[in-house]
DNA sequence: GTTTATTTGCAAATCATTCGCATTCGCTTT
DNA sequence: AAAGCGAATGCGAATGATTTGCAAATAAAC
């Protein structure tokens, strides 16, 4: 049924439902954050997939252009990675002296959308937030 | 009196008051929109100044670093390219068709962050958030 | 099953970012 | 104002990430 989940998904958007993007859709689901290319590649690897790197880049290609997932540089440190974000509408409160992740539920962006778009006059479709600070254990 | 500026927040922020940082800060504090590190290189050179690509790459790590400025990836399409935001707090409306950029002034996040706070005990200081949409033309 | 367009693997190419080291520069101390 | 010293810079090379070309494999349609 997870299989079928994801080829409503894969129809839903045109696209073809093949082996691949499902490894590594399944990957995005199961991860409770962003994560890089590379590390789709490794938890692949490990199970025992036979898929090539830049394979994964052209499905990420493809599921960012359907608007599936969204790209973002995450950690404000020394390397600016390039991450995905995962499928759900959430949030992250990351930690910026030890990189801690914290899912967020709400967004206080919903109502917002609405007066921006009457003064805009844009068609809102989505947005991108990510909150920075220091976790209970490093601040200090 | 633009020097003058520079200088007091190169003070502030505990980092030598360069020729070649107040250039790319100069190129920042113009830039209406977020910029490439290539995009500062360019404007540089047309205006004359010698200046390396590298040397640009570090003084935006020690900007990044700072917290002068922020690396986000914004268009949302086939490149994702690393970018720059300007250093007064606003956000972005971005036209997924014709990239469009349209800066907010009103930021939503504010009174969020509070009861953020409370909940997660975070020490919150910062976030980033863009928007994106179909501008008035490209909406149909 | 056959057909056809799409997807994939693999290796090579490209692009962005970082690094090493010699030189220059900014700030502090005489 | 000269000297001293650590930090910043230029340049080219190295690294690392992402993209691309092309032949073979695969999925969707017939
Ligand atoms: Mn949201
Ligand atoms: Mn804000
Ligand atoms: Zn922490
Ligand atoms: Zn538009």
């Amino acid at each position: 049924m997870e299989e079928f989940e994801n080829q409503e998904l894969f129809k839903k958007n045109n696209i073809k439902n093949t082996k691949h993007r499902n490894l590594v859709l399944d990957v995005l689901k199961e991860s409770q954050f962003p994560i890089t290319t590379e590390d789709i590649y490794l938890k692949l690897q490990e199970r025992g997939a036979h898929i090539s790197l830049s394979t994964i880049y052209r499905i990420l290609d493809v599921f960012a252009n359907k608007g599936m997932v969204v790209k973002a540089i995450i950690s404000e440190g020394s390397k600016a990675m390039v991450e995905l974000q995962h499928l759900e509408h959430k949030h992250h409160l990351i930690c910026k002296e030890c990189n801690k992740i914290v899912a967020i539920e709400d967004c206080p962006f919903e109502e917002f959308a609405k007066a921006l778009e009457k003064k805009t006059d844009f068609d809102i479709t989505g947005h991108k937030l990510e909150i920075y600070g220091y976790c209970p254990a490093c601040k200090e």
